[in-house]
DNA sequence: CTCTGGCATTGATCTTGATCAAGGCGGTCG
DNA sequence: CGACCGCCTTGATCAAGATCAATGCCAGAG
C-alpha cells in the first residue's frame, strides 16, 4: 500500500497490534485488505478513555476518525443542559463516520459510557483511505447503513409505542436472548435504559411496575420471566423495531458482468 | 431501453434520456462515471407516479433501488392504522438505500406525494454496480451519510424542542430563505408540515396562533415576518437542527495509485 | 463505623400535546 | 346551483409522561 509519509504523532505507533486484530477480526471490515488496515493503524493515535471522558461534543468539526473498540459510547444531544440520548455506541463501530466523511460538524456529543479503547485516524487520512480503497468503502457504506436502519428503528419504537409497551418488548427481547426459565441480567444501569428508551428513570420505574403484571419481573438488576406467554401477549414485539441491526457486509464481488467498460 | 407500457399520459415520451440527463446533473453522483450511469440506466424502469401510490410497504424485501428523479415521496412508520411521517423525500435522491444495499426489510412504507418520477434499478444490478464502482460507492455513501445527519436532526428537533419552538424555527427558517419583508408560501400543506414536525394538525394549527403573537404571522398559505427580530428571540435557530443537510460529494481524489478517471 | 453521594422507588401534581367534537371555508362535480 | 369532501380552525376534555419532592438503599471513603 502506499506509504506517503503523513506526519503523525508516532507516540504509540509501537503497541497498534492489539487493536488492528480487534478490526480484522471485525466481520464488517473482513474485505478490507489487511494492507489498508495496517495503513490506517500506522497512522493512527490509540487511546484508552476513562468513563466519563467527552470525547467530542457537537459542532465541533471533526478531527479524527473515530473506530471504537472496546467499551461503549454515549452519542447525546445537547440543549443547554438538558442531554438525550441518542445512541449506544458498542464496539466495534465507528463514531458518526457521516460527520467525518461529509466534513460537517459533529451533530452529538460523544462521552465514554464504559472505559473505552479507541483508534484515532486523522480525517484526512481516512478520507483518503476511503477513496483509495473500494473495499474499505464498501465497510464504511455498510456500516453507515446499518447506523442508519438503527437509528430509524429508535424513532419507531419512541413514536409508535407507548413507555409502557417499550419497557415490555425491551425486557421481553432481553430474556429471549437468554435460555427460558432463567433470570437475566440488566445489561445496563436502569437510568441509561430508561434514556435509551426514550423516558425518564421515574417513568421507567413506574413501568417496572405495571410490566411485572404481565408475566416480567424486575427485581434490582435481575428479569424475571415470570410468564412469557402474557408477555409476549401483551407485548408483540416487531423484528422491524426490535430487531437488531448489525452491519451486513457488502460483497466486493469479483463475480460475473464486471462492468469493467471503458476505454 | 425498456418499453413496458408506462402508465399514465403520453407526456412521457421521451424515454430514458431525461432521467438520465438528471441524474447527470445531480452534484452528489457528479464524480460518477457517465458510463455507470448509463449502464444502471439501461437496465432500469422508468415510472411516472401518481400521488398517493404505495412504491413499498414496511417489512417488503427490496426489489428494486429507486431513485427519485423527480416528485416527493413520504416515507411512513406505521403501526396497524397509525402512520408517522418520519421523512420527505425530495429528488434527486435515493428511497432508503440502506435497506437495498444490506438486503435487510425495509423499515418504512414510502408513498407518493407529489406525483413522482422514478428510475427503478433492480436491487442486485444496483449492489453488483456499487460493489464495482468505486466512485458510484463513494456516492451513495455520501448520501447515506446525508439521510442518517438528516435523521439525527430530525429527532433532536423533536425530542429537544416544544412544539411551539418547533414552529417557530420552521417559520423562521421560511422566511429567512427569501427575501426580508416578502410574504413566503409553504411549501407544503399544513397538515403535512405537521406530520413533518411530529405533531397533530390541530397542535400545529394552535401553536401558528401563539407564534404569531412572536411576529411571525400566518395567513391562509402565506407566512408574514411581522417582527423578524422578536421572532428570532423567541425562536433561537440552530444549524445543528435547522439548518439544511446537503449531500457533500465525497471527493474520489485523483491521487496516488488512482489512474482511472477522466480521460 | 458512620457519612456521603449516586441510584432507585414512590407519591403528588403539573404540563404538553393528543383526542374528540363541532363548525367553517373553499373547492369540485353532479 | 347545491351537495359533498378535504382541509383547517377552535373549543373542551383527557391522558401520558414529566417534574418536583421525599425517602430508601447501597457502596465506597474517611
Amino acid at each position: 500500500m502506499n506509504t506517503d509519509g503523513l506526519p503523525i504523532p508516532a507516540a504509540e505507533a509501537a503497541p497498534a497490534a492489539a487493536p488492528l486484530d480487534a478490526l480484522r477480526r471485525t466481520r464488517w471490515l473482513g474485505a478490507v485488505p489487511r494492507a489498508t488496515l495496517e495503513h490506517l493503524g500506522k497512522q493512527a493515535v490509540l487511546h484508552r478513555v476513562p468513563a466519563g471522558s467527552m470525547l467530542f461534543d457537537q459542532a465541533e468539526t471533526p478531527a479524527f476518525a473515530t473506530f471504537l473498540i472496546g467499551g461503549s459510547v454515549e452519542l447525546l444531544a445537547v440543549r443547554g443542559e438538558d442531554e438525550i440520548l441518542i445512541e449506544l455506541v458498542e464496539p466495534v463501530d465507528l463514531l458518526l463516520p457521516a460527520a467525518v466523511l461529509s466534513r460537517q460538524p459533529y451533530l452529538l456529543r460523544a462521552r465514554v459510557l464504559e472505559e473505552a479503547r479507541l483508534m484515532l485516524v486523522a480525517a484526512d487520512t481516512f478520507r483518503h483511505a476511503v477513496a483509495a480503497d473500494h473495499a474499505l468503502c464498501l465497510a464504511v457504506l455498510a456500516c453507515q447503513a446499518a447506523q442508519f436502519r438503527r437509528q430509524v428503528k429508535q424513532v419507531k419504537n419512541v413514536r409508535l409505542r407507548s413507555a409502557e409497551e417499550r419497557v415490555g418488548c425491551y425486557l421481553l427481547r432481553l430474556t429471549t436472548t437468554a435460555n427460558a426459565g432463567e433470570p437475566v441480567r440488566l445489561p445496563l444501569e436502569k437510568r441509561l435504559i430508561a434514556s435509551q428508551l426514550g423516558m425518564t428513570r421515574e417513568t421507567f420505574s413506574r413501568s417496572l411496575g405495571v410490566v411485572a403484571v404481565h408475566g416480567l419481573r424486575v427485581e434490582g438488576e435481575w428479569v424475571l420471566a415470570d410468564d412469557i406467554d402474557a408477555a409476549r401477549a401483551r407485548f408483540p414485539t416487531d423484528p422491524l423495531i426490535d430487531g437488531a441491526e448489525a452491519v451486513t457486509p457488502l460483497p466486493l464481488q469479483a463475480s460475473r458482468e464486471n462492468p469493467r467498460r471503458r476505454p
